[in-house]
DNA sequence: CGGGAGGTTGACAATCGTCAATCAGAGTGG
DNA sequence: CCACTCTGATTGACGATTGTCAACCTCCCG
């Protein structure tokens, strides 16, 4: 693991959060150089290396700069529920560090580097520049949107549908994320963590996946190289309607 | 229904959001004013009527002020999974209003009264007093937490645990919104929709709740009016624990 | 008194989980 | 190059939780 702490030079490693944010919000000049300016240290993580644990009091909110992270509880009986994914240029852990007390565990998925901000820096920069805290607030409202669509995925969908659903979805954050498009992609999950994501089993998924091929919606290079046949017919089998990652919405009124 | 326009006389109907907002962050006398003076409507709200249907553009959000409200989500097959309760205090539409296009109903589930408020006009109170619009972020983050608990309560606990876990959450929150307390309250909602809210059916939801009584966890003086008796047991059995509501912590740099 | 919504119950079916064995591929050391 | 090992994927047999269907009950209200 190596660190390294920048200050505000030109390249700020910052720049991912600058693109993020300003996809739903137009930011002016000082709102860009204020937040490249944000002190941070970038670390680089292991895959399955914890970036937060529950009960922890973060005193930084993370930028996931490369790689992919998860969020995740644990319930008795040992079982564990992913709650979300993230993916390069996401905010990580606002809600653990600015809610005081972590109530979930932040992992990483696989290897990658993460920016560490201290969370007084983020309220601060919210307060004297309050587009960015505006944006940085519209970003928690889509990750809401996100988690309310999961509650639907595993609480009224049926494990084929709860499957094709979430690889809809991946197709089209990875797209965003410039890191695949909806004809196929490399899935960085085993199947008994998509079991986790969809309240699942890992024997479940496997058997839902196997249908989903079998039916032609997919098919497989290798167990992870999704390759999507047919967009419009895995997106109807998973009940995918991409309006809650509010993708092309915005709210002109904040542009 | 009755409408009533107000603009910032003494006693604003908008107080509730005073309150509710300074639970975790410390106003001062202009941010409690701006917060008064918001221009809004108050509207009564008969039970099932809707708040906002998916697909709509808002051009409100809404401040509930009494009774019961859900947001749900249709998915095929005809299907209705809730993904939030909200109560008097809460916001229910900052989600729908900000983002532009709604991803999800909000319907009334009692008799009430809301308070719409131009959507721009909560922009511009975040942007002129940052500390309100952060206050409001905070919620947002709060009911982030919310919904990542229903996941994990979806997805991964049985139908038993996944009942007592709803009847524990409302417990303290129909308690902090001044409802009640824990050792027992009136259910606002039908079996069914609990049904619609643990993701079973309004049968299984029967069979659990007659499992939880004949354990001794709760008793029954009618069908809805539940009575705790063990408090310890029953959070323990619904595998609950209260942090994720972020009641008692805040973050002192916001306050 | 009648109607309706919601609650309760039983019999049976289906989805999904559990257990356990086997397979496939990547990395390692000899 | 070849065992060896480890993780993850795959498959089958069986069991358990939960859903479906349908009946009946209870309470409230006009």
């Amino acid at each position: 693991m190596t660190n390294s702490t920048s200050g505000n030079r030109k390249e700020s490693a910052l720049e991912p959060l600058v693109r993020k944010l300003s996809y739903r919000t137009r930011l002016d000049e000082r709102d860009r150089a204020a937040i490249m300016a944000l002190p941070h240290t970038v670390k680089s993580m292991e895959a399955h290396q914890y970036v937060v644990r529950e009960g922890d009091r973060p005193s930084h909110s993370c930028l996931l700069l490369e790689g992919f992270s998860i969020r995740h509880k644990c319930v008795t009986a040992g079982k564990r529920q992913i709650m979300a994914i993230h993916m390069k240029g996401e905010m990580v852990d606002l809600e653990n560090s600015l809610l005081g007390q972590a109530d979930h565990n932040v992992q990483m998925l696989t290897a990658g580097k993460v920016a560490f901000i201290p969370k007084d820096e983020i309220t601060r920069i919210a307060f004297e520049h309050p587009t960015v805290g505006q944006a940085m607030w519209l970003d928690t409202l889509v990750d809401g949107s996100i988690f309310r669509e999961w509650i639907a995925n595993v609480g009224r969908r049926d494990a084929q549908t709860r499957v094709a659903h979430v690889l809809c979805e991946f197709a089209l954050r990875l797209k965003h994320a410039g890191l695949g498009d909806e004809s196929g992609y490399h899935l960085p999950m085993t199947q008994e963590q998509i079991a986790d994501v969809t309240g699942l089993t890992s024997v479940h998924v496997n058997r839902s996946i196997k249908n989903l091929e079998s039916e032609g919606l997919i098919s497989r290079i290798s167990p992870r190289e999704i390759v999507i046949g047919d967009w419009k017919r895995l997106a109807a089998k998973g009940d995918f309607d991409s309006l809650y990652l509010h993708f092309t919405e915005g709210d002109p009124a904040l542009a």
